[in-house]
DNA sequence: TACTTTTTTGAATCTATTATGAAGATTTGA
DNA sequence: TCAAATCTTCATAATAGATTCAAAAAAGTA
């Protein structure tokens, strides 16, 4: 299991982060500001390195600066809107990647494995998932039934994935805002409604989702 | 046993949440404003914390903000609906979910256990209950007898879980409309004995659930 | 047995939730 | 910058499910 140290003192941004890189596999570690991070950091290997710019007591230019002294493990750098951005592409780039706040969580994973491939050289043989005769290609986001391709559009593609890694698990349409959205997305969550509408339209007859009414949506367990 | 804290002035609704969640196997403590609450959340760790935001003292924005700056405990906002839950979203979310009043349990317990799941980060198996050959599927809201599916609706799924998790103790029609209502539902207790016509004809011929003529329902112990 | 009370039942009605199409807003990519 | 794609909201229609009702059946009682 690949391991990640996530350095955030927003605890709630921090929570955010470890539950859903937990749930799509990684090893987690948490830290809270630039001394805990490299205290963390000296004590195992990583193979990535999540790191927020403001932080307390050293910040997350300081803490990737000492990092990359020791090793080229990657690192992915946190940043808000207002300037930070323009800063790291300003500076000469120790960072092998960069994501401004706020930021939803299937973007992040999918920075995450790119910089993992990337660094890994693993070959490029895509993740998929499976179901019935519906196969999604994770790092494409294509979607098939049977060979036909199904063109999803990013959002369509993201609640297919996460009902399916949660096959027979009924999501609520906050399960999905929570986990899809934005964390500062305020929007209705009827909008669930419509893209739910969408996919089944484009996934045709054989209709995988179920609706439980009052509940939320499900993909039911093959069997 | 995992540790509440049930934070809520109203004290119907206090016993109410007491009483319902005890019965769901939570070890229970309970504060009626803001003080209070945080003087017992001082007291030892809590795995989850259910604030009313509408408090005598410090209201439960405020006790959420002292809440999080020592810990990432997660919070379950109760709100009325007037206004309060778009407060909720304009606040910049430190809860990890809320719920409007009125709510009825079962929803309630749905949205505690997601919560608890998410934060422990126990896997993704289901939570499970079983009778005889009769198995329910909590986070599905899936019925089997043997292998088979049996088709419930969300109501007639509710029903027979309160029934089986007070396996040989007889429900009153209050009893079950007080825990699985909305409490603000004011109509007919009659309507209990359709839902249970409807159930005895899906579940077959083995028939569960026996009446107790003047009293209510209930299913036996096993033996 | 006759009478009362309670439950069961099927059908009718009502309601809340979901599905849908279309319009408007936003984002993305050329 | 503009155009196309996508996302989001909204109003309306469709419908599953919840609730009520009234009559029949069953259970208890004297």
């Amino acid at each position: 299991m690949q391991k990640i140290l996530i350095v955030e003192d927003d605890l709630y941004i921090q929570a955010l982060l470890h539950d859903f890189l937990k749930d799509a596999g990684y090893d987690i570690t948490v830290a809270a500001d630039g001394v805990e991070a490299l205290a963390k950091y000296s004590e195992k290997d990583f193979d990535l390195v999540l790191l927020d710019i403001m932080l307390p007591k050293i910040d997350g230019y300081g803490v990737c600066e000492v990092i990359r002294k020791k090793s080229d493990v990657p690192v992915i750098m946190l940043t808000a809107l207002d300037g930070e951005e323009s800063q790291i592409k300003g500076l000469d780039l120790q960072a092998d990647d960069y994501i401004t706040k706020p930021f939803s969580m299937p973007v992040l994973v999918r920075k995450i494995a790119a910089v993992l491939r990337r660094s890994s050289k693993q070959n490029d043989a895509h993740r998929t998932m499976s179901y019935k005769d519906l196969t999604l290609d994770l790092d494409g986001y294509k979607a098939f039934v049977g060979d036909e391709n199904i063109d999803l559009t990013p959002r369509e593609f993201e609640i297919l994935w996460e009902l399916l890694t949660h096959k027979g698990r009924i999501l609520t349409r906050q399960n999905l805002l929570q986990t899809l959205w934005k964390y500062e997305f305020f929007g209705e969550e009827r909008i669930i409604d419509t893209h739910i509408k969408n996919l089944r339209k484009k996934l045709g007859d054989a209709d995988y989702i179920e609706t439980i009414r009052g509940v939320g949506y499900r993909i039911d367990k093959e069997n």
